[in-house]
DNA sequence: TAATTATTCGAAATGGTTTTCGAAATCACC
DNA sequence: GGTGATTTCGAAAACCATTTCGAATAATTA
């Protein structure tokens, strides 16, 4: 029931731990004959190396974390989706943890895995974390750390997002091209970057089209648990304090759904009396009716590449070698459905 | 940059290393001078256990892994995020994995986590498993597993489910008491427990309400990556073969979800000419047009307790007592929305 | 003062693997 | 047979924390 370790099989054969080990790793200073010994009867009892053993000789655990605000989220589980596999291809396994949009979580969550040691980490900032304190502690500790998605510009390691300023100027844009002339905005919450990059790239499709930015139009919502909830309260407000917007550029899928699911109880019609466009290209944005004119966001992409940028941060720190970050940005879409005209 | 060690604070100090160990862990074999000295400095200097000699010492890491068929997925994102919940509350890091629906690789990844010397398992196993020999020796290395969801009766460790026949029963007769009389029922694949259940389930409803039961009415599907097209697809065929039917029961919400798809494409109108109840209670179930009625599936809160149980067998394990496998059902309800009558 | 007890500390073993460095043994060649 | 080169192996240190057991000192009692 016990594993084997090297020093039973060394006694097994008469030789030492260091033969048995060297044999087992293939070193040219083992003579064939006793490496084939040492190998068969490692197979015959199974012997695993002692993963405690071995981490705190070399110093590394083949283990990454992921602090991610919400688990529950198409576009979050399609990143962790990307970042497992991946990391599962180069031997490495993902502790996950969900900061559930929280700043005090989060920092306590980058403690944990800095004690645990794990040999990079992985992160989509909380809402709130305007304090890069524990970030930049990372890589004062010399560990590879990359960010995705929700970042913060101003910590020195590599990113992987998508452009959400462009994103959002297109979103805009076909709005305006299908005929819309007083566009309102759903921002997400005032703090992490692509919320204020979307609501940039809405502005600037405005006023490029020569149309006012008018920020009695623009509204906010936390992007939480309440998606859903927020989307139906920001619609009715909508209604309530204009009477002539007729098309609404919305920072989230789930948001935008509750606001259709508004509208629709107001009798309000989608496209025709307001275009809706989301953000995310959520699943569920495909089969409600209608369907929902959104960004596609590549999760799992986004996931892959990240994980891939961490691998190589690793592989140099190891090394020794300097790590110059890298900001890797995603090409999105814009998904064209039945809630634009 | 390099982390400080129990010999670092020792040598600073001019005490052994044992000392050291035993102040910061307060045992009464040191002064309360000395403590005080040790307690400072190591607070100073930031100093934290290597969790590898940690581990090494103690044999366990602390650590648990998690297979899962697929992350993208309503129901399993919230098993996840109930498990890495609960696990964080008790010191508990999660490794998760995903097998794709794939025994293979459902099998190399109980391997890695054992490596891995994780202190326990928790599985929801791929729809193609059907041998159970890697679960079984899990358990006769004296490791806590636990299985939730899509679990195998026949292996002898704790179970997390809900009863999904009578769950299915439930649906099957609600669908009866609003009068329907001829219900089809789209099954998930043949080999999870589940899906053998909810189609017993259906098929006791029927038989105790005299309808007769039509194996031509069951369509299967494997509930994958495909489930929505799956759900087009079977309907297609459903109207294909049959005009009397005027319910059906579907194994899960996605798969409903295409269906209603293609009822609404054909003209077919929900729930007056057909009928729908699907299972899980996905979010989207709820704000898709007409809404699906639905079981309830609580997903939060069978990660929560599938959880507690492997803790208790790990804590059971640590002491040598022997762990008697416990099987938790949890409620279910009948969510009644707009796809029935 | 001698003997006993309580207090405080440290040496050393343990956990299992990795890797360096040097020793021993074998072989080749003149 | 002697010299040098090559092959094959193992002792030992390192990684770091934990814990047992015994030693030394200090305090107490007879």
């Amino acid at each position: 029931m016990e594993p084997v370790t090297l020093k039973q099989i060394a006694e097994e054969l008469n030789i030492s731990v260091a033969t048995v080990s060297k044999a087992l790793k293939d070193y040219p200073d083992v003579s064939k004959k006793t490496k084939a010994l040492v190998k068969e009867l490692a197979k015959t009892l199974n012997y695993k190396p002692n993963t405690f053993a071995v981490n705190l000789r070399t110093r590394e655990s083949k283990t990454i974390g992921l602090v991610i605000p919400v688990i529950v989220h198409h576009f979050f589980s399609n990143v962790i989706k990307g970042i497992v596999a991946q990391a599962e291809k180069k031997g490495y396994l993902v502790i996950i943890l969900q900061s559930n949009e929280s700043y005090e979580l989060e920092k306590k969550q980058i403690d944990l895995l800095l004690n645990q040691r794990v040999d990079g980490i992985m992160i989509s900032l909380a809402n709130g974390t305007a304090d890069f304190s524990h970030l930049k502690q990372v890589l004062e500790l010399g560990k590879p750390l990359v960010m995705f998605d929700k970042i913060a510009k101003i910590v020195p390691c590599s990113k992987v997002v998508i452009d959400d300023r462009k994103a959002a100027y297109l979103a805009t844009q076909h709005l305006i091209d299908t005929g819309c002339t007083r566009i309102a905005h759903f921002r997400g919450a005032l703090l992490p970057q692509n919320s204020i990059d979307r609501f940039l790239g809405y502005k600037k499709a405005l006023l490029d089209n020569d149309l006012p930015y008018d920020p009695s139009l623009v509204y906010i919502c936390e992007c939480d648990d309440r998606s859903f909830e927020e989307g139906l309260d920001n619609a009715k407000k909508l209604l309530n304090d204009h009477d002539d917007v007729d098309g609404i550029f919305i920072n989230t899928d789930l948001v935008a759904i509750g606001a259709m699911t508004e509208l629709a109880k107001q009798g309000v019609a989608v496209p025709n009396d307001m275009a809706v466009v989301g953000f995310s290209n959520w699943f569920m944005s495909s089969v409600i009716s209608p369907s929902l004119t959104t960004i596609n966001q590549p999760g799992v992409e986004m996931g892959k590449r990240a994980f891939k940028q961490l691998y190589k941060e690793i592989k140099a720190i190891k090394k020794n070698k300097p790590i110059n970050p890298k900001v890797i940005t995603l090409e999105t879409e814009l998904i064209k459905r039945e809630s634009t005209k």
